[in-house]
DNA sequence: AAATTCACTTGCAAATTGCAAGCAATAATT
DNA sequence: AATTATTGCTTGCAATTTGCAAGTGAATTT
């Protein structure tokens, strides 16, 4: 886990929680996929959200990319290549999720009849290898898709 | 992590994927607070869950946790002594949990300014004694306060 | 110059949430 | 035995959030 410093004054949070302080960031229904799709997919721009597999809306994806860079868990920079175009990246807060994501597919594998067996696998066989894997591909900012 | 059988021909996902899975069961503001408060509080009763930090409403309570129920998170018998009472309790697969909230707690602790030292600390200290204590709590159902 | 793509925004209906109040069953108190 | 309190909800209703469809404007391609 990276060391970055902790937000002082953040947010009014129902509680002191850190468990609270994760929901209210990540409780929700499209946060974790986003992320997933980053980290996992390599996604980067807004219309590649707009593909994920569960159908996001137009508004919600927009609604939620402008709260994980409120939170830092990710950032936007303009395409140098094509100036309509932004490029999400996860921050080191975001790569840090990798963690959880884990843990939330290993459980619902385990408990659920869900696909992707093929990931399931990887991460059972050697989870840590699998999360230094995420963090080498997001090293420096250089993500590309897998 | 215990093996019980999966489900099968189960309810309606927006997809196959088992992050979706997970976020379909939990990803709202309460589910996991209430598993919290099972897991690291000893809680097993309405009213107890009522008196969460974060204050959660009695419809929503009761939603929650009939949407547990049926996600076959937690289980429900009545109080032998208290007619009146329901005891909750965490099944195999809510106790399988834990890693997530684990995981959750430590990210959270690891970037915003948050509550609870003692947990985190435990948690950082020996991540796996700390699951097996949850485990070992739990094990045929005769949790107690901690 | 015209058409297309990209990243959104806007309107609006439907669903969800949150608050306050009420209610039936059981238990405790007088 | 009658009254009061407690427990685990449900109900009504207003406010917020979500989801769908249809724009919009800037940048790019043709």
């Amino acid at each position: 886990m990276s060391n970055t410093p902790r937000k002082k004054s953040g947010p009014e949070r129902r509680s002191e929680c850190p468990l609270n302080a994760s929901v209210e960031m990540l409780g929700d229904r499209w946060s974790l996929l986003i992320v997933r799709d980053m980290m996992l997919r390599g996604f980067r721009s807004y219309k590649e959200f707009l593909e994920c597999y569960e159908g996001i809306a137009t508004n919600i994806l927009a609604d939620r990319l402008h709260k994980l860079i409120a939170n830092g868990i990710i950032t936007a920079a303009p395409d140098p290549s094509d100036g309509r175009k932004l490029i999400y990246s996860l921050t080191a807060k975001g790569i840090d999720l990798a963690p959880v994501l884990t843990e939330m597919v290993l459980w619902a594998a385990a408990h659920e009849d869900t696909g992707n067996h093929a990931l399931v696998c990887q991460m059972q066989n050697d989870k840590g290898k699998f999360l230094d894997a995420i963090r080498e591909r997001w090293k420096s900012s250089g993500a590309r898709r897998p």
